[in-house]
RNA sequence: GGGCGAUUAGCUCAGUGGUAGAGCGGCUGCUUUACACGCAGCGGGUCGGCGGUUCGAACCCGUCAUCGCCCA
């Protein structure tokens, strides 16, 4: 064995140098003028500012899997990546290095604030893109986009103009989530809840004008210097007589009235409840109802302002301090109980966030939702697994109008212009001179920038180069598959989806594919802060993106978590490690044993056997791992069909594994120097190149090195595994009766390293064996294997044969119907022998007994079905048989000397 | 408050009505010339509790419990 092959493929040393040679060959580049059908994931867009975290690395391993299975089976596949420009964070990250500068951005202007990102970005904003990479993601990185690129940038224009001149966004007045540290609006998928927040209910006294009082209840006492009412129950009958009368508000004296409005629940404290429209969403709807004043207490910072009176510069939660103290001191405080108060806060920053009335920019949900609810509900978009289409279904039927408008520097500036004159907006794609209203010159744009997710939307087309009418747009679009968390449902893809209906007439995706969440060993939700996240570099660094990558997706179920800690990375790490060390010695054995040997005979049989075609000297082992071969092809496709990679996954290392390593190369090497070799090295050929195109979606670097090794035996194959072709199954060569027959043997040889183990017998000392066949087809089936069983197994005759009597001293082993007798004379302790017999006697008399006890019952007999019932009389019999054959092999035991 | 998921071997998980499974870990034995990141063998579970349907339930129904996720 001339050939030098290292025992270890080393993924630190040889990673890089394949990905690079991907790339440069240009394999991951689509092209739309193929005939070829597409095959089409646009990546989630990661935040420009994020890196590589578990989610990212399960999440781009499927999508990965996919795309190169595709591309393997002769579609024309793009997998599309790129970041989002994430509004918030990438400003919260530049303004963070402009504190350290000790200056700010208002200092620096919008312009060169919006250099300063731009500079940022260039820097730092691929790390997570270079981090795909090294998974070995196959994106196509020539058409890599960035939300904020020029063309992507003209199409958030088109989109807006597109919406607001349908009537489908305007700019109004509303409560909406606003975060005093990023000083600007969120939507409502922005927020968090903040865990563990306990609060305070605290009951004001409001005096009546005129005699009498009401006590509130309220969990923020600092806005009740913005109350403009206090509402009670229309039905509530203890406050009918006061509704119209009027309250004198403690602290400020204003006088509000108190009015009757539905939404007050009167079984929630008191029944009466301060009205703050400015300050809480359900009070500014019913100020709406009941034409009350909206006063805002509150700056932009959280800090009191001018109404708030004498708390006016006060920090708004010192300022609920200072206001609880001074209705205190002024007796209008009548207590205050523990409650629980549900918060939200600001996803980027942990802030509190601070519901507030604001003008705002504004897109009309219902009408661009109907029709994404009814893709769906129609089946044309479909998601997997189907439990999910119901959690998309329920937000898409009752969501709110969504405000756009952020009050950033960083993102996409509104395209609309306001008349200094007439107050009137002109939105137009083209920057507009003159307001479209009154033909003022006078206009100006507004400073804010539209939401991450306004542009994350348009994402599946977009990218393609809409609204141009690409070649791209016109072969890639609708693309086929949006792999995804579970959280990212109504962030993108119910967006994804309402747009790609709106913009293209045509839903985004077909399948969207919601995979796990990665959770902690415990079962918890990974947490930066709690620092039971996990990095997935560190699993790159110690076991390869290979492991790594199998070891995510053997772990994939249709359940919607999955644990991957540090503990459990760790042990699933090392098994992905060491299945990698595998295959790559399976190739290694392989391409050595072809070395030196008739190597032209070897190809043109591995070639035969890939066409489908018959060699000669097959053997039955070689026509069994060729059945399971194809067998576990069909189950791999179907799995991945399916969108089941652990299933796929766990299918490719058991047959690879167990079947092809540990029995099928067995069973090869001694016919590797006899003359029926030829079919062996053409087998084991042929079923390695199989596997290497098998697991390449999931492995890809090994696969490429086992590929290359294999291509300087054959030159002739494609340059690299991810273009040659995925295999087909082919039925002709699935044979159950071979599998059946061939599992039978592997009881057999089972049994006797059984026998060897417990009486340590060395594998080394060869023994003798008989095998007492049920009936005379049976002997006949299994005779012909002899040989096979004795090479495995060490022994040096295997008499086969119904009825063979027991040779004198031999220890017994029932399997599969059969009694395997060893002759042990010398070797063993008839006590031991006894006890080991006892013990098998005892299983199978417990499963007689059980089926015994179920034939005995009239009821089962009447009404199982006849096939059932006959099935178990037979295996009663063959315990009671088996019974009996322990029974005198004890018998015989008296014999032994 | 509503919805969803999970609960099966020490761990991670398969298993949707008819003999409880896999991997990992454990234990025992092997320096067998592809691989000790290996090979061979073995043990290990009243399928969360309780009730119901059924000849028969891990599986279907009800209920409770625990853990987790989401929505309000």
């Amino acid at each position: 064995m001339a050939l030098d092959i290292p025992t270890r493929f080393e993924p630190a040393r040889r990673e890089a140098e394949i990905y690079a040679g991907w790339k440069k060959a240009g394999r991951f580049t689509a092209n739309p003028a193929s005939p070829k059908t597409p095959f089409v994931i646009v990546i989630p867009p990661p935040n420009v500012t994020g890196s590589l975290h578990m989610g990212h690395c399960l999440n781009n391993t499927l999508q990965d899997i996919l795309t190169r299975w595709k591309r393997m089976s002769g579609f024309e596949t793009l997998w599309l990546p790129g970041t989002d420009h994430a509004g918030i964070a990438t400003q919260n990250v530049v303004e963070k290095e402009l504190r350290k500068e000790k200056t700010n951005r208002h200092a620096l202007g919008r312009e060169k604030f919006l250099e300063r990102v731009w500079a940022w970005k260039e820097q730092y904003g691929n790390t997570i893109l270079m981090q795909l990479e090294r998974m070995g993601c196959s994106c196509d990185w020539t058409r890599t986009r960035f939300t904020m690129d020029a063309p992507y940038s003209q199409a958030i224009r088109v989109a807006f103009v597109q919406l607001y001149k349908k009537g489908l966004i305007y700019k109004g007045k509303r409560i909406i989530n606003w975060c005093p540290r990023c000083t600007t609006a969120l939507s409502d998928i922005e927020l968090r809840d903040q865990p563990d927040d306990k609060g305070k209910l605290y009951h004001i006294r409001y005096p009546i004008v005129g005699g009498g009082e009401l006590t509130v209840a309220t969990t923020r006492p600092e806005t009740m210097l913005g109350d403009t009412a206090v509402a009670v129950h229309p039905d509530d009958a203890r406050y009918k007589a006061i509704v119209g009368k009027k309250i004198r508000l403690p602290l400020v004296g204003r006088e509000i009235p108190v009015v009757a409005d539905a939404f007050v629940d009167p079984k929630f404290g008191t029944g009466a409840v301060k009205v703050t429209p400015a300050h809480d969403p359900n009070d500014y709807e019913c100020s709406q109802r009941n034409n009350l004043e909206a006063i805002c207490v509150m700056d932009e910072r959280g800090m009191m302002n001018a109404n708030a009176g004498r708390f006016a510069g006060i920090e708004r939660f010192e300022a609920r301090k200072q206001v609880v103290a001074a209705l205190e001191a002024e007796g209008f405080l009548t207590g205050t109980t523990d409650h629980v108060v549900p918060l939200a806060v600001c996803d980027r920053c942990d802030t509190i966030v601070e519901p507030s009335l604001s003008d705002q920019w504004f897109v009309k949900m219902k009408p661009l939702a109907a029709p994404a609810a009814e893709a769906v509900r129609s089946g044309r978009v479909k998601f997997v697994p189907e439990r999910w289409t119901k959690i998309y279904l329920d937000w898409v039927d009752n969501t709110r109008d969504w405000c756009v408008s952020r009050q950033l520097w960083w993102g996409h500036q509104i395209p609309a212009w306001r008349c200094l004159d007439c107050n009137a907006y002109t939105v137009e794609i083209a920057d507009p001179k003159n307001c479209a209203h009154c033909g003022s010159a006078s206009v100006k744009q507004e400073e804010d920038v539209l939401d991450t997710w306004f542009s994350s939307g348009l994402w599946p087309f977009a990218t393609l180069g809409w609204p141009e009418k690409t070649a791209d747009l016109a072969k890639f679009y609708p693309t086929s598959v949006l792999a995804t968390d579970r959280g990212i449902i109504y962030l993108w893809v119910a967006r994804m989806i309402m747009n790609g209906l709106e913009f293209m007439g045509k839903e985004p995706y077909h399948t969207v594919v919601i995979h796990p969440t990665i959770m902690t060993d415990d079962g918890k939700r990974m947490s930066k802060s709690k620092g039971t996240g996990i990095d997935p570099l560190t699993l790159l660094d110690s076991y390869g993106a290979d492991a790594t990558r199998f070891a995510m997706s053997r772990l994939v179920t249709t359940s919607q978590d999955m644990r991957f800690g540090t503990n459990i990375s760790k042990t699933k790490g090392e098994e992905g490690q060491r299945f990698m060390t595998k295959m790559f010695n399976a190739a290694r054995f392989v391409l050595m044993s072809l070395d030196g040997a008739d190597k032209a005979g070897a190809l043109a049989g591995a070639a035969a056997l890939a066409n489908g075609d018959a060699i000669p000297g097959l053997a039955f082992e070689d026509r069994w791992i060729l059945s399971r071969l194809n067998t576990t092809i069909r189950a791999v496709d179907a799995a991945l069909q399916r969108y089941e990679f652990g299933d796929a996954a766990a299918q490719l290392y058991a047959f690879a594994w167990f079947e092809y390593c540990d029995w099928y190369i067995e069973l090869a090497k001694p016919r590797l120097a006899r003359p029926d070799g030829a079919a062996a090295r053409a087998t084991l050929l042929h079923v390695l190149d199989s596997l290497t195109r098998l697991l390449h979606p999931i492995m890809p670097f090994v696969t490429e090195e086992i590929w290359q090794s294999l291509r300087a035996f054959d030159p002739k194959r494609e340059d690299s595994v991810m273009i040659a072709a995925w295999p087909k199954a082919d039925a002709a060569r699935v044979d159950l009766d071979i599998e059946k027959t061939a599992g039978t043997l592997m009881e057999i040889v089972r049994a006797v390293r059984d026998v060897r183990a417990k009486y340590n017998i060395p594998p080394k000392q060869a023994l003798a064996a008989a095998l007492s066949a049920p009936d005379a087809t049976t002997a006949k089936a299994l005779a012909g294997h002899a040989q096979l069983v004795q090479d495995s197994a060490n022994l040096t005759k295997l008499d086969i044969g119904a009825g063979i009597a027991p040779p004198p001293s031999s220890a017994t082993q029932v399997v599969a119907g059969s009694q395997l007798f060893i002759p042990l004379a010398g070797l063993v302790d008839p006590a031991k022998e006894k006890e080991r017999l006892e013990g098998a006697k005892k299983k199978a008399a417990d499963q007689a007994a059980s089926i015994r006890r179920k034939l005995e019952d009239e009821k089962f007999v009447k009404n199982a079905p006849e096939e059932l019932v006959a099935k178990e009389r037979a295996r009663l019999e063959e315990f009671d048989e088996q019974i009996a054959k322990v029974e005198k092999s004890l018998e015989e035991l008296k014999n032994w000397k």
